[in-house]
DNA sequence: AGCTCGACCTGCACGC
DNA sequence: TGCGTGCAGGTCGAGC
């Protein structure tokens, strides 16, 4: 469920039940995702307490009071859901009301018990997270992190940094947004979303709008619609789609607003404008745009 | 250096 | 009903 936007939500609903909290105990029923999890994980954690949860790009970072970064990544299909002690499943989402607490589903992985009880489920069916454990001092070399972009609602990232970054691209404009190493975050829906609001053609090749001058007008204009919908979709929870994007088992809402993306066969939704909205293949994965406004 | 593609997994929706 | 196919929010590493 993962792009920047429901990191984010998940981020915060993580936050209030980790931070300044121990690890009483870690259960691991699946250490073999992406990467099978560091030797000793579970050791390694218990007993730690958990100062700050942020994130980078589309990675948790918990940091310990051992010294140690708990790296996490959610994949395609994973998500974290809380469970709060002595309450009853009904009030703690939807996601466990029709499952005994005890009885633990095939793809929860992981298991973290923080110090008042609660539990932090982690269930990924697809195991393309990731969970690893880096010392505070190693983390901005960490082979994950350290060739990472700019946070797109950073302060690094901006039409001037666009157009230097463009300049050598010759890929399209979609496959250059979704380059983690050009701006960190964007995923398939975002990108999508922001190019329709830019009225940008995801075919173009990215270094077209590179250089200075007039050239900055649009590079200017994706820089807000990317910042835009990005705030729009944590303001929102993110979007749920197959999954839950929220930690509390109730659903981000922002997949209400998408213009274009699974929009395939719709009108445009831009006033005065009468296309419809195509799905083609970039790179093995679906773009949807409409051809008639984005150029 | 930059680009494209295959691989990693499971589940689900669809058509026959 | 069952089965095959294609598709899904990500990203790393191989090979050009």
């Amino acid at each position: 469920m993962p792009e920047l936007p429901e990191v984010e939500t998940v981020r915060r609903g993580l936050a209030e039940a980790m931070e300044g909290r121990r690890f009483a105990g870690v259960t691991v029923r699946r250490a073999d995702l992406r990467f099978p999890l560091p030797a000793g994980f579970a050791a390694r954690v218990r007993g730690r307490c958990l100062i700050r949860l942020s994130r980078r790009a589309k990675y948790l970072l918990g940091f310990m009071n051992c010294g140690e970064v708990m790296v996490l990544h959610l994949g395609m299909s994973g998500r974290f859901t809380i469970i709060a002690p002595h309450k009853c499943a009904k009030q703690t989402g939807q996601f466990y009301h029709d499952r005994s607490s005890e009885a633990a589903a095939i793809h929860d992985h992981v298991v973290f018990i923080m110090e008042d009880a609660t539990r932090i489920v982690y269930n990924d069916p697809r195991r393309f997270g990731m969970m690893d454990l880096v010392r505070k001092t190693e983390l901005s070399s960490y082979r994950l992190l350290r060739d990472l972009g700019p946070e797109p609602l950073g302060g690094d990232f901006d039409a001037s940094y666009l157009a230097h970054a463009f300049k050598t691209r010759q890929t399209s404009l979609k496959a250059a947004l979704l380059d983690q190493k050009l701006v960190a975050g964007l995923g398939n829906i975002y990108v999508c979303e922001a190019l329709f609001r830019a009225e940008l053609s995801p075919l173009r090749t990215a270094s077209s709008l590179a250089g200075g001058g007039e050239k900055m007008v649009p590079l200017k204009r994706l820089v807000v619609t990317i910042r835009q919908v990005l705030a729009e979709a944590i303001a929102a929870g993110g979007s749920s789609l197959r999954d839950y994007a929220c930690t509390d088992g109730r659903l981000g809402y922002f997949q209400h607003k998408f213009a274009v993306y699974d929009r395939e066969g719709k009108p445009c939704s831009k006033p005065g404008c009468s296309g419809t909205i195509k799905r083609i293949v970039q790179n093995g994965r679906s773009t949807f745009y409409c051809s008639a406004c984005q150029h």
